[in-house]
DNA sequence: CGGTTTTGACCAGGA
DNA sequence: ATCCTGGTCAAAACC
């Protein structure tokens, strides 16, 4: 892509909309689904709050998602008579650490009747900036980045997380570590699905120390089982009535530590409000080779038309090797 | 009483 | 081989 696509991503974090202007999409006919997968959560945080008259179309992938071979993910409407063509322009290939968000995204209504062949042709005009149909390029806003620490642990997704984001989780989880990382001052929580003994989900946490308001969260692994009904946890924080955090997160760095530390026994006392399972943060990303997220905000626009905007951080695709 | 948190010890991988 | 670092374990304390 050349210079066009990055001044519209510029527009995009700007203007938090990236469409050109008067460009009517396919009537799609999507259902509103309020199924929000894990990206859609991570990677389009405010959309939980979004007010305004669009609907939000939060697509879950199982369902309605499906992928060709040439990298394309495609959301159907119920007649299977329109398509809305989603594509990363740069495959985001996954190695041993990568920051994703340079990444660009490039989101099209083409007609149904589209075939491989078309839709590499439409490529070829979209790289040489054509403007022969709807398309939006943006960047997102939160950093994702994927690793993996050691040979044979399992790769690690991180992003970045506000206290809020931190509060709104329906996994429980159960801490089973703490330690303190060489170049951070705070120490990092790790954390287990409590929910299963057979579940693989873990999630670690720590305080940013570069943004007091950012906590850093990386999941690994995948939930074999449904979210606890009960949601118990989730009103339990800790007495750190400032950051009004869930249980079980320290952030407390090193320097306080040991200046409090006037407790010499193993085991120190703790208030009773500082014990208690960290529930209350984003349920880990699940790292399949086909995940992508998928949200889209339909406009209805009157003519029996629908538009269909992207918000710049609420879309992106996800390769893995 | 069962589940969770705390925290030092232990272990494995990398330098 | 040794040291360092990060991830996990597990016993004790807590809720």
């Amino acid at each position: 892509m050349g210079d066009d696509n990055r001044d519209i991503g510029v527009v995009a974090r700007s203007c938090n909309i990236n469409k050109p202007n008067n460009v009517v999409y396919p009537k799609l006919g999507l259902n509103v689904s309020h199924v929000w997968n894990y990206f859609d959560k991570t990677l389009a945080p405010r959309m939980n709050s979004f007010t305004g008259s669009s609907e939000i179309v939060s697509l879950d992938f199982p369902i309605i998602r499906q992928e060709r071979s040439y990298d394309q993910v495609i959301i159907s409407n119920q007649n299977n008579n329109q398509e809305l063509y989603l594509h990363s322009i740069t495959p985001i290939q996954f190695i041993q650490q990568i920051t994703v968000p340079q990444s660009r995204t490039i989101v099209e209504c083409v007609p149904p009747t589209t075939t491989q062949a078309e839709w590499i042709d439409k490529q070829k005009q979209l790289d040489i900036g054509a403007n022969s149909h709807p398309n939006f390029s943006f960047s997102m806003t939160t950093t994702l980045t994927q690793s993996q620490t050691r040979k044979n642990h399992s790769i690690m997704l991180t992003y970045e997380s506000s206290q809020q984001e931190l509060t709104n989780d329906k996994w429980a989880w159960r801490k089973y570590g703490q330690k303190y990382i060489k170049g951070s001052p705070f120490p990092r929580n790790y954390y287990k699905c409590s929910t299963s003994k057979h579940c693989e989900a873990k999630k670690q946490i720590e305080k940013s120390s570069k943004d007091e308001d950012i906590f850093l969260v990386s999941c690994s692994g995948e939930h074999n089982h449904d979210p606890p009904k009960s949601r118990r946890y989730l009103a339990s924080c800790n007495n750190n009535s400032k950051l009004n955090l869930p249980k079980g997160i320290n952030i407390s760095p090193k320097e306080s530590i040991f200046n409090a530390s006037s407790s010499l026994s193993k085991r120190v006392k703790h208030s009773t409000d500082v014990a208690s399972p960290i529930i209350g943060t984003k349920p880990p990303l699940e790292i399949g080779s086909k995940n992508k997220m998928v949200v889209a905000v339909v406009h209805n626009i009157g003519d029996g038309e629908e538009k269909v905007d992207m918000n710049e951080d609420i879309f992106m695709g996800i390769d893995q090797l």
